[in-house]
Parts: C-alpha cells; structure tokens; sequence
DNA sequence: GAAAGTATGTTGTAATTACAACATTTTGGG
DNA sequence: CCCAAAATGTTGTAATTACAACATACTTTC
C-alpha cells in the first residue's frame, strides 16, 4: 500500500508514521484497484467506507434512465470521497462513483471510529471537518459553474476558477470534453462548438485540456 | 435570547443547560434582527461567524452582475449557515446570505473554539462535522434537481425530494415562485408556464405552495 | 505505419428557453 | 371594503440549446 500519499493527506495531517500505521489497521484499510469506467459505487448503496485516492482518478456522477450523466465532481490523487456517506451510514448513497482512469482506493471503515481512543478519534474528527467543509466549497462552486444560462457563461465561470486556483491565465484542466459538458450540464457538441467561438471573438485559446485565458 | 431554540440544535445535541448557557459566553453569541430582504453577507466578505436561525429563514444565494440570482439554498428557524466559513476563516465567501423574511439570527464566533477545553471542543467540533455532512447532502440535492436539463424534470426532480422527506404525496414548499425559479435556475414565467401545463397534464396540482403529486 | 477505435469539431433542424409585455389573482394596509 | 402593491399566470417572439448526423483529428494496437 502507498502509505506516503496517505501520509500527506489531510485526514493524517499531525499524525506520524506509527500512528498512521496504527489508524490503518484499526481502520481496516483495504486496497482495490480499478480499471477506468470500472463502477466503484452506485447510487442507493450504503457504505460506511471513507475513500481515498492513492492513484489515477473517479468522477462523483449522477446518471439518471435516459443516460444524461451530471458530474458532480472530479477527485484526484490524495484526495477523498464519500465521506458524507461513511458518516451517516444509514444514508443511502444518492450518486454513482465511477473510475475516470484506472485508479486505486484506500477504504477505510468508518464504523470503526467507536473503537479509537478519545484523544486520537476526536484529532482524527477534526481532520474530518476540514475534509468535509472544503468538500461543500467544491460543491458550491460548481454550482456557480453551471449557475450562467448561457453556455459561454459557463466556461467561462469554471475556467476563471481554475485560472484563480492554478496562479496563471495558462493552465491545464483535468476534464476532457465530454466530462467538460457533463460537469457544466449542456451538451458534449454544443461545448465544443462554443469554444471555436471563443477562440474566434479571442477570449481563449485552447488545445485539448490546456486552456489560456487572453 | 430564544434558547430553547439553540437547545435543540444539532450544534449542542449531547450538552446540557448550563454547558449551553457557557457555551454562549465563550463563542460570544450575539443575536440580530433583520428585515425581509435585508443582507446579512455579501460575497467577498470573511467571517469567523457560525450563524443559527431562531426565526424566520435565509437564503444563500449567488447574484450575478446581470442580476440574475441563483439560491443555493433556503436556510430555516433551528438551521445553521455560513460553517464552511466560519471554519475556513481565510477563505472569502463566495455567495450572498439575504434575509427571506424577518429573521433573528444567533452569531457564534469559530475564532474563540481554541479557548474551550479539549473535551468540550471536540464534543462540539463532532457536532459540528454532523452540521457540514448535512449541508454536503443538501447541496448535492440541489444538484440533482438542477441536473435535468428541461423544466419539467426540474420541477419533477425537486418536487419528488420533498415529498419523499415528508412522506406524503401532498406537502407545502418553502418556496414562493420567484424563490423556485431561482432554486432551480429557470426563468419565472417558464416557471408558472410548466406547472400549468403539468396540471392539464394530470402530474400533479398545485395552489400557492402547497403541492400534491399524482 | 495502417487500421480501428476514440475523441473532438461542425452543421442544420426541431425543440426549448429567455425575455418582455401584459393579464389576473392575491395580499396587506388604510 | 377598497386600493395599491406584490405575486402569479399567460402569451408571443427572439435567442439558445438539444440532438442527430457526419467530418476531422488524434491514439492505440497490431
């Protein structure tokens, strides 16, 4: 197991390596690897698992009966997901978890937590608040992504963020087209054909994920 | 103070009156009134301040500079907002908090948590973690309802939540049409257009706020 | 390096929404 | 009870998007 990403994760922030090593067995940390479009979670499941990402990449996805798939968000390396289901474990999962790469997760059982002892629970709870709250300033800036009615309003809301995030008018984003428009709701071509037209009027430039803001 | 209010909050489940009533010292509680419509935070603006309703109710919301608005969410009497905030205290808000009618609204200061003893802090910041992985639910609700890309599925999609919370094909909703519209990011008349059209249809009937699904 | 497969770009049409303008209903004072 | 103000409903038109169908470009594999 890659234990130097967990070790630099927030939820191990304070925490040194026997301790870390003591909170994974106690954690029952378990491995698995997945191949990309592999499902990790559907929505209606009930986990009790804090997931971590040692490697690759998975979308939090809403797919409703006609296919429309909705990206809720993109987690990377050395990030977490589903906290909010491993901590209210009687809440059924209300979204689909899906490998946008081949990936490999850590899970860690949340049930688990009664068993620590007061002191290392409530630091590891405190971790946990940090993971949750910045995990609701992710959630609503997408909405803000996708508050525009108007698709150039759109990219233009997400790719002003990410400029911001990265320091620089020049960056790349970890999105391809089709998870571009999934993540901003409207349609993979009508994406594409507003983004000729910005680079047409020069407000961007762009070739495949790196964008340039002018 | 209304504290019967505050007394059953998720912040103090577990802490008895005077815990409580000590509580309220440390973090500076301080109550204010405000007027239908008034602004009780702007974008850009930094608090260390969670904030609790003990009347009437809010909405976090996002206005554009076309003055389009976009509510997040409407936020009621026993609920808490502005916590991701209040927890990140470096990290400017990204929305605007409107009073949706008269409201009283208790400010708890976050800055003055490191005062507490460590038990009563991690109590309290356990709390607090039930309090955000709540609020990353409800945002993602919001997502879901605004994921389909026409109206109808919109309405369907937010009516069919509330009713299943109120386990009831009939239920009132604290929106007004203008509130709903802005919830689901549609335009007003477009609004009111559809659910008159669902009505013919026989989808569902509806009078003011009160909805019932057929 | 050719072929097959995948991702991205382009275009036209049908469907939907935005917006404005106005009609009707409801609400809250006097 | 009446009036003014606010909220909600209705309608038509212009603008935008969804969707399908296809063209082009890039990748991967043999």
């Amino acid at each position: 197991m890659d234990i130097s990403v967990l070790h630099n994760s927030i939820l191990f922030k304070g925490f040194d390596d026997t301790e870390i090593s003591e909170l994974l067995k106690a954690l029952n940390a378990a491995e698995k690897k997945y191949n990309k479009g592999a499902m990790i979670f559907s929505s209606g499941e009930i986990t009790d698992k804090l997931c971590f990402v040692t490697a690759g990449s998975v979308t939090v996805e809403s797919n409703d009966m006609w296919g429309n798939r909705t990206i809720l968000n993109l987690v990377g390396k050395g990030q977490f997901f589903a906290e909010s289901y491993a901590l209210l474990p009687d809440v059924p999962m209300l979204v689909d978890v899906c490998a946008a790469e081949d990936c490999t997760i850590v899970f860690l059982s949340m049930k688990s937590l009664v068993n620590l002892n007061d002191m290392i629970r409530s630091r590891l709870l405190a971790n946990l608040l940090t993971i949750t709250t910045r995990k609701n300033l992710h959630l609503s800036s997408r909405s803000f992504h996708t508050a525009p009615r108007q698709v150039r309003g759109r990219i233009m809301a997400y790719l002003n963020t990410v400029s911001v995030q990265k320091h620089s008018r020049e960056f790349d984003i970890p999105f391809d087209r089709q998870q571009l428009a999934d993540y901003l709701n409207v349609e993979r071509s009508v994406l594409s054909n507003e983004l000729s037209k910005m680079q047409k009027d020069g407000l961007i430039r762009c070739r495949k994920n790196h964008f340039e803001i002018i």
